[in-house]
RNA sequence: GCCGACUUGGCGCAAUUGGUAGCGCACCUCACUUGUAAUGAGGUGGUUAGGGGUUCGAGUCCCCUAGUCGGCUCCA
């Protein structure tokens, strides 16, 4: 008899031992004991604080995965006894297994794999807990020589590694055939798990193969990785299915194609876009959009080449630390005359893969007084980046991009109103294009780690403004701790989209190393020389991006104020088109992009085809709308409004482009 | 960059074990003139990403190059 506090009540005397005698509940799948995750076989002592961990609870799907990750490792090495395991630890919405097998596994294999791994779930194996120890534990895996690294490693740093050994107890989960009781199978492994197998239920699937290196580093071996997703039931299965379709159809690099709005032309190269009409029309109202709302705010328009010569670069120190990430130069060789004297100088130019320095020299083209601070300069700023081949991704990962960028120039004393003011500016233009779910991520410099550049206190002062501003906000902040660049602290802006995935949007960046390099300076008002502070901004990160972005937020059904075609008047016959015509053209003169749809297919066929187009409005006009002035309104929904007079029709439409409303 | 898969007319897809390229949409022509998601008929269009090889014969097999996709690594 002993003393439990379950779930948060007392239980004096309680007879159960462990966590099976504890909860009848087949929901509850492991336990927490005086806060450490445990299995439910675990012996509980007198006085421990229980809590039962319920499936569907996040410490539940991880363990829930992690045992269905056991499983597959046990499916694949049944099937192939010379694999050898890596790692395999829960991740967002399932699981992996890394292993090392001479032939990379195909689809077929997968198929397979998952057979095999109902099999095991069927039989209702039981996990097991073993403690063991170094020695104990390195006979008994002589052939897995990943596992021996990690054992060599226990209670260092390993990432996702963590869930094979953690920082206590060096243990290995046995699986117990339950009608032989022998031991079928073992991993090394932190735990918890399920109690058997068979909780593991039908709600998994492995869905894709993978290389990856080992322990996450390139210059180590690749494993081959296979990925799976694992649900409490075959509904939450399939639900989460539906998740991924539906983010499949919003994904722009398809949209792009469907709607027309660009390409990536293979003859000019990965990762370099072309933008269509439409898309094109897209673009430049967003950026219109942008440009307006810089003028407001104080900003000045600054233009700069996308070739420099390396000099340039050097100074920056891009060349040092990021010539890999650069395109090649071009090289201009020294033309040398008859005589061998040297006519022209030899030099290299290359395109610019930021905006900043160029920025900096029209700071520098005249001394500035503490009087012309803050300067804050804007451009939509080509640039190009040499990415690997791997990374690059539709819009969001490309080779060449214009960034909305800018650069403040601000004195230590007006960084903390510049800084407010940049993040209202930035969050209200966001809003304005759609997305309003936001949380703000706060990167500041590791302690001690000599990296980073630039005084302590000056640090210390920009990490604490940006705290401050970033907190006034009132959104959500996450912490990131060693994650600024080595020249200074940032905010990201981070957005949640129409279905709940978070992108990274805007940085603002503090940089104290520019200006050193580039010896910037102001005159104070005591007439002292002094350091200007820099802060980069981009909002957009680039207009591409922003553009994939948006099309996936939108999938593609763009607000009235950005649509390619903002109105679309489709007669019921062709003798409608005449009365259509005049409606466009009075919509025309308010400056609505609108066409009338006179081709000869029959309406049916044109509402199918703006439907599918996206077309915010649908104007549909026959002779009961041209005998009463009216017109019918059709929405991308399909939802309709009959008999609208053809003024309130017009003011209806100007009125939700002026308000950027969504329709 | 690394691992794997893939690349067939503008788009989406077919083509038994290698046997000599088809379909839908789009496009063009003609007819039809229609009240809320596809009118009918006819037609144009591909040396199967590019190059090389094996073979009597290659879209199908092999190699190289480019591109795409999924991951890994990376993202100043």
């Amino acid at each position: 008899m002993i003393n439990l506090t379950v779930d948060g009540i007392l239980q004096e005397g309680a007879s159960a031992s462990d966590g099976f005698g504890l909860f009848t509940s087949k929901s509850v799948v492991a336990m927490r004991v005086n806060g450490e995750l445990r299995d439910l076989a675990h012996k509980l002592a007198d006085g421990d604080v229980v809590e039962g961990v319920e499936i569907s609870s996040e410490d539940g799907l991880n363990i829930l995965r992690h045992s269905a990750a056991h499983v597959l490792a046990q499916a694949v090495q049944t099937i192939n006894p010379e694999a050898k395991l890596g790692i395999g630890p829960p991740i967002r919405d399932g699981f992996y297994y890394d292993f090392d097998v001479v032939d990379s596994f195909t689809p077929e294999d997968l198929k397979a794999l998952e057979k095999q791994m109902e099999r095991i779930i069927r039989s209702g194996q039981r996990f097991v807990r073993r403690v063991t120890n170094d020695g104990d534990a390195r006979i008994e895996l002589s052939g897995e020589l990943y596992k021996l690294e990690l054992i060599g490693l226990k209670g260092s740093d390993l990432g996702e590694g963590s869930a094979e050994v953690g920082a206590g107890e060096l243990t290995i989960y046995d699986n117990v055939d339950p009608q032989s009781g022998e031991t079928v199978w073992r991993d090394l492994c932190r735990g918890p798990h399920l109690p058997n197998t068979r909780m593991i239920g039908n709600g998994f699937a492995l869905t894709r193969v993978a290389a990856a290196y080992w322990r996450g580093n390139e210059n180590n071996k690749q494993l081959q990785r296979i990925y799976g997703t694992a649900w409490p039931t075959k509904d939450e299965l399939r639900a989460h299915q539906e998740r991924l379709e539906e983010a499949a159809r919003r994904d722009h690099r398809r949209l792009g194609t469907e709607l027309d709005l660009f390409s990536f032309p293979e003859e000019i190269g990965s990762g370099l876009a072309v933008f269509h009409p439409k898309g094109g029309i897209i673009r430049r109202v967003m950026e219109d959009y942008s440009r307006k709302r810089h003028e407001e705010s104080g900003y000045d328009f600054v233009y700069s080449p996308h070739i420099t010569k390396s000099n340039l670069f050097e100074i920056s120190g891009h060349l040092g630390w990021y010539a890999d990430g650069m395109f090649p130069p071009m090289k201009m060789d020294e033309e040398i005359d008859e005589n061998g004297v040297v006519r022209k100088q030899g030099q290299d130019y290359y395109l610019k893969p930021m905006n900043c320095p160029f920025h900096i020299l029209i700071f520098k083209s005249q001394a500035r007084s503490y009087r012309d601070l803050p300067l804050r300069m804007f451009e939509f700023g080509s640039v190009y980046r040499y990415e690997k081949s791997g990374v690059l991704h539709g819009l969001t990962r490309v080779r060449g991009m214009t960034q909305d960028d800018a650069h403040l120039f601000v004195t230590p004393d007006n960084m903390e109103q510049e800084l407010t003011d940049v993040i209202g500016f930035v969050l209200g233009l966001l809003r304005d294009y759609g997305l309003d779910d936001f949380y703000l991520e706060l990167s500041t410099r590791e302690e001690g780690n000599p990296k980073f550049v630039g005084a302590d206190d000056i640090w210390e002062k920009a990490t604490a403004t940006l705290q401050k501003v970033a907190t006034a906000t009132g959104l959500e902040l996450v912490p990131d701790p060693g994650g600024a660049a080595f020249y200074g602290p940032k905010i990201s802006v981070q957005a949640r989209d129409a279905i709940g995935r978070t992108w990274q949007m805007s940085t603002i960046q503090l940089d104290f190393n520019l200006p050193e390099r580039f010896d910037l300076e102001f005159t104070a008002a005591d007439g002292s020389k002094q350091r200007p502070v820099m802060i980069h901004r981009a909002l957009f990160g680039s207009i591409e991006r922003f553009f994939g972005v948006l099309t996936e937020h939108y999938a593609g059904h763009f607000p009235p104020w950005l649509a390619p075609v903002q109105v679309v008047g489709i007669p019921v016959a062709d003798a409608f088109s005449d009365y259509l015509h005049s409606v466009a053209a009075e919509l025309r003169k308010h400056g609505v992009r609108v066409m009338v749809d006179d081709s000869d297919d029959r309406m049916q066929k044109k509402i199918r085809n703006h439907t599918k187009d996206r077309v915010p409005f649908m104007l549909i006009a026959g002779g009961e709308d041209a005998d009463s002035g009216a017109v019918s309104f059709r929405f991308r929904d399909g939802s309709q409004e009959n008999g609208v007079p053809v003024d309130v029709a017009i003011e209806r439409i100007l009125e939700a482009i002026k308000t950027k409303a969504q329709v």
